[in-house]
DNA sequence: TCAAAAGTGTTAGATTTACACCCATGA
DNA sequence: TCATGGGTGTAAATCTAACACTTTTGA
C-alpha cells in the first residue's frame, strides 16, 4: 500500500470500557485492579489497544467480549482522552466507551477469573491513570441519553416491575422521585406493556411485570422521562 | 524511556476542526479543497495530525491556529472517528473538534491563504471521507449544548442586537421562535446586559446593542433557551 | 395481625405558547 | 409618506409537582 503521511508520527491508541450495571437499586461500574506495569494493583477500567485491522468501535466490542463473552452490548462513545503524560507507561490515547449491560447476564466465571467487581458509582475508588474521569463523563453523557431514549431496560432483565425501573431512574439520577408521577408517565408510553405475570420475590402481594416492546417503540418512539 | 507496551500497534491520529461561524444569519461552516494526496480537491475539513509531544487537544488548538490565526477558541470535542478505511490513503483515526468563532474576527487574509470558505450549514456538500458524519455530529452537539450554556456569544460580536441572538438561535436549532417570547426569556438572565449604546446598521429606527457579561454570569449562570 | 411493597387521582402552581399593534427613522 | 425592523403584554393551554390512602399477602 502507498504511504501517503509518512513524516507523520503514530501513537498508541487504547479504548477503556465503562461499564454500567444495576444491582441492589445501585447503578453500578465495573472495575478490577489493574494486572500489568506501570500502575499494577491500582483499581482501573477494563480496556485494550486499538489494532490496525479493526475499527476503533470494534476494539471496543473486542475489549467488552474479552471481559464478558457478550455480544451486541450497548455502547456509545465517551470521548478521547488524549493528555500526554495520562498514561505513566507511555504515551497513550484512550476512547472510552460506555456499555450497559444487565448484570445477571454477567457470566460469573468470567467475572471470577477477570477479578473484576461491581462498585457503585458513587463510591468509586481513586483509579488509575485518568479513568476517574472517564467514568464521570460517561456517567454524564448516560444520564443526558436515559432523559430522552429507552436505554434504562438494557440494564435490567426483559422482564421488570415499575419499582425496579423507577430505582433505576432514582440510581442514574442521584434523586428519588415521586412513584405516582412516574407511573403516569409510563402509562403513556405504550411500547412498555404490562405482561400477565406477576413477580413475587420482591414483595408479599405481588407486582406486574413488564416488557419493553422494541417493535412498538420503534412504530412511536416518543420517550420522555 | 521504558517500553511498557512493546508488542502494541501504534496509529496515525489526526484532529479535525469543524468551525462555526455566523453570518447573514445563517450558521456556516469554514470548509476548504483538500490539498494533499488522496482526495486532493475535495471538499474537507480542516486538521492535522497529532504529534507525540502535544495532547490531542492541543493539536486541535494548534491546528485551529494554523488555519485562523486565533488563540482561546471556544472548542469542544466532538468525538474520535475510527473506521478502518475512513481515510483512503492509511489507517487514520480523527478526533473531531467544533470551534465556535465570530467572523468578524477572522483575518481574511489567512482566509485567503488557506482558500477556505463558509458555507450554510443547510447546504454542506459531499466531503472527503466522514467529514460529512463529523459535521452532523458537531451540529447536534452544538444544539444541545446551546440551549443549557452560553455559548451564541462566541459567535456574535461583542456587541450584540436582540434579533441578531435571535436570529442565531434560529439558524443553530433550524427553526423559527417566537419574538416576545425569546425576548421575555432574554430579560430573565441579568448577564445579558442592555448597553447604552445604539446599532443603526441593521435598522432605521436603531436597535439596543447588548453584551454577555461573563463575570455576572458564573455568579448566577442560570442559561436555559 | 401486621409489616412491606403495590397500586391508584386530583389539584394548584408554574411554564409555555400563541398572538397584534405602535414606534422611530431614513430613503 | 411609507417601508423596515424595533419594541412591548396578556390570556389560554399545557405541563409539572405535590400529596395519602387502600390493597394484598407472607411471616
Amino acid at each position: 500500500m502507498t504511504q501517503f503521511y509518512i513524516k507523520e508520527q503514530k501513537i498508541l491508541l487504547s479504548v477503556d470500557c465503562i461499564i454500567f450495571g444495576f444491582e441492589q437499586n445501585k447503578l453500578k461500574v465495573l472495575i478490577g485492579k489493574r494486572k500489568m506495569d506501570p500502575g499494577r494493583g491500582e483499581w482501573s477500567l477494563y480496556g485494550g489497544f486499538v489494532r490496525n485491522d479493526e475499527s476503533v468501535d470494534d476494539a471496543a466490542d473486542r475489549t467488552l467480549h474479552e471481559l464478558t463473552g457478550m455480544r451486541n452490548v450497548y455502547m456509545r462513545q465517551v470521548g478521547a482522552f488524549g493528555a500526554i503524560d495520562r498514561d505513566p507507561g507511555e504515551r497513550v490515547v484512550s476512547v472510552a466507551y460506555y456499555a450497559l449491560i444487565n448484570v445477571a447476564d454477567y457470566n460469573t466465571k468470567l467475572q471470577a477469573e477477570h477479578e473484576v467487581e461491581w462498585v457503585d458509582i458513587e463510591s468509586v475508588p481513586q483509579m488509575f491513570s485518568d479513568h476517574n474521569a472517564m467514568i464521570l463523563k460517561a456517567r454524564k453523557m448516560m444520564q443526558q441519553k436515559i432523559k430522552t431514549e429507552p436505554i434504562s431496560f438494557q440494564l435490567l432483565p426483559q422482564l421488570f416491575t415499575l419499582t425496579q425501573l423507577q430505582r433505576l431512574y432514582e440510581a442514574v439520577n442521584g434523586e428519588e422521585v415521586d412513584k405516582r408521577n412516574f407511573r403516569k408517565r409510563i402509562k403513556e408510553m405504550d411500547f412498555i406493556e404490562k405482561t400477565e405475570l406477576i413477580d413475587k420475590v420482591t414483595s408479599k402481594r405481588g407486582a406486574a411485570l413488564y416488557r419493553f416492546n422494541k417493535k412498538m417503540y420503534k412504530e412511536d418512539p416518543n420517550f420522555k422521562l
